[in-house]
RNA sequence: GCGGGAUUAGCUCAGUCGGUUAGAGCGCCAGAUUGUGGCUUUGGAGGUCGGGGGUUCGAGACCCCUAUCUCGCCCCA
């Protein structure tokens, strides 16, 4: 076959489908404990929607969007990310007008595209879930989104990862830092790598995760934005910091972590693992108190965060080793060609008392089905033949130790509910 | 978009200096066991050696192009 799934796609296939199962109804379950509901928005959207959001100027917009023009000649584009798509929906659907309102949303393995080059943990077609919380500028808010997070990959068993911390001030107090950052760095020019000069101009703030080790040497001594952060703005973060203290969640103040979208202001967070190479975070997020506003909606602060699914998927399954395999209840062996409707009788009484069954569909021998019944690691092998036939019975055969012993079909279930 | 590594059976991989019919383990199918799984044993099926071109008497191996995966850069979930 010549055909194959996309550069950068992936076909979900069990037993990894399993796992997906799982993590989403992971995310359903927290997502009720916090008292989030679930939205989900199209899969393409305006080409503005995503420039007036994420920023014209990051990578995501200006070079990673998979662009279409319809019929209609309307400029679209697969979604990159989804908190322009949940605000824009609040702000359509008027979830926002009241005063005081707050709406508290999550989406679950929704898919994403960028046009990258692909790499372990980074797909073109890839999964998020995430919360967007809209309506509180309170600290109780933040906390609320972070610890949301926290307490998911708690629940997934997960130890090794790393909460990282920090806060981008407000908008007026980042442009006055962001200012000083570049003459900073400008003293440092002839010093800073090539993709540093090149962030300088573009998105200074990003020189400050680089990962050249010169980079970081100079980035160490570089004014910080904890320097330069209003009385409300370090309020505000304290606060966030005190309550996650106070609830034992671990975490690490990071002053060069950025985020890679325009529209954050004030606490940023992202949650990492050492387990996933270059591709580390698991997922990310922060406050835009702004981003509502400035899609035409009322003014509204928001906090959110988005994960990664593919990435979580990469740990667990790191962190599980072999998927234990789905076990069936009963397997019902037809040794009497004849007795089909004796065998879906059965499988129905079976099916009817809450326990999965299956049975052979290729015609196989007898010993065939039993290796079958084995390999899908039945508990009970229901045996119908001639003999069984005659007396109206069927044969129950205990597969971990082997006994069997012959019963009337109707006390199947309960046989099955007692043991 | 840039640089490195990889691609051989369903899966994980070996394949020497370019040599004749491309191998192993696991898995799968069947027999030993005419109605009974696992363990054992015997046999069997399964390969356009990622694709295309080139060098050569001869290419899985060498060269070029290409696709995909992967590691790093970039970016980010």
């Amino acid at each position: 076959m010549d055909i194959k799934a996309p550069r950068g796609t992936k076909d979900l296939l069990p037993p990894e489908s399993t796992l997906w199962k799982e993590i989403e109804r992971s995310v359903d379950e927290t997502a009720r404990l916090f008292g989030f509901e679930e939205i989900r928005t199209p899969l393409f959207e305006s080409v503005a929607l995503f420039k007036r959001s994420v920023g014209e100027a990051t990578d995501i917009v200006s070079k990673e969007m998979y662009l279409l023009t319809d019929k209609g000649g309307e400029e679209m584009a697969l979604r990159p990310e989804l908190t322009a798509s949940v605000v824009r929906a609040a702000i359509e659907h008027n979830l926002l007008s009241q005063q005081g309102s707050l709406s508290k949303l999550y989406y679950n393995a929704a898919p994403m595209f960028r046009y990258e080059r692909p790499q372990k943990g980074r797909l073109r077609q890839f999964h998020q879930f995430g919360v967007e919380l809209l309506g509180s500028p309170h600290p109780l808010a933040d906390f609320q989104v972070i610890a949301f997070a926290y307490a998911l990959y708690r629940n997934l068993g997960f130890v090794n990862f790393e909460l990282r911390l920090n806060t981008l001030g407000s908008k007026d107090v980042r442009a006055l830092w962001r200012s000083a950052l570049v003459d900073y760095l400008s003293k440092y020019l002839s010093e800073l790598s090539d993709e540093s000069k090149r962030r300088l101009e573009t998105n200074p703030i990003r020189v400050l995760d680089s990962k050249n080790q010169r980079d970081q040497e100079i980035v160490a001594d570089a004014p910080t934005i904890l320097d330069y952060l209003s009385d409300d703005d370090r309020q505000h973060f304290e606060t966030v910091q005190t309550l996650l203290t106070d609830s034992g969640i671990l975490y690490r103040i990071d002053p060069t972590l950025v985020r890679g979208l325009d529209y954050y202001n004030r606490t940023v967070f992202e949650l990492s693992s050492s387990d996933l190479g270059s591709q580390d975070a698991l997922c990310g997020g922060g406050r835009y108190d702004e981003l509502v506003e400035q899609l035409g909606g009322p003014s509204t602060p928001a906090v959110g965060f988005a994960a990664g699914v593919e990435r979580l998927v990469i740990v667990l399954e790191k962190l599980r080793g072999e998927a234990p395999k789905q076990c069936i209840d009963v397997y019902i062996v037809l040794a009497e060609k004849s007795a089909t409707k004796s065998l879906i009788a059965v499988a129905a009484t079976i099916k009817g008392a809450g326990f999965s069954a299956a049975y052979d569909l290729l015609d196989r021998s007898v010993k065939a089905q039993m290796r079958e019944a084995d390999r899908l690691g039945a508990k009970f092998v229901v045996m119908i033949g001639a003999d069984e036939l005659a007396e109206g019975v069927v044969t129950l055969k205990n597969m971990s130790d082997g006994s069997q012993e012959r019963i009337a079909p109707y006390l199947l279930a309960s046989k099955l509910q007692t043991s």
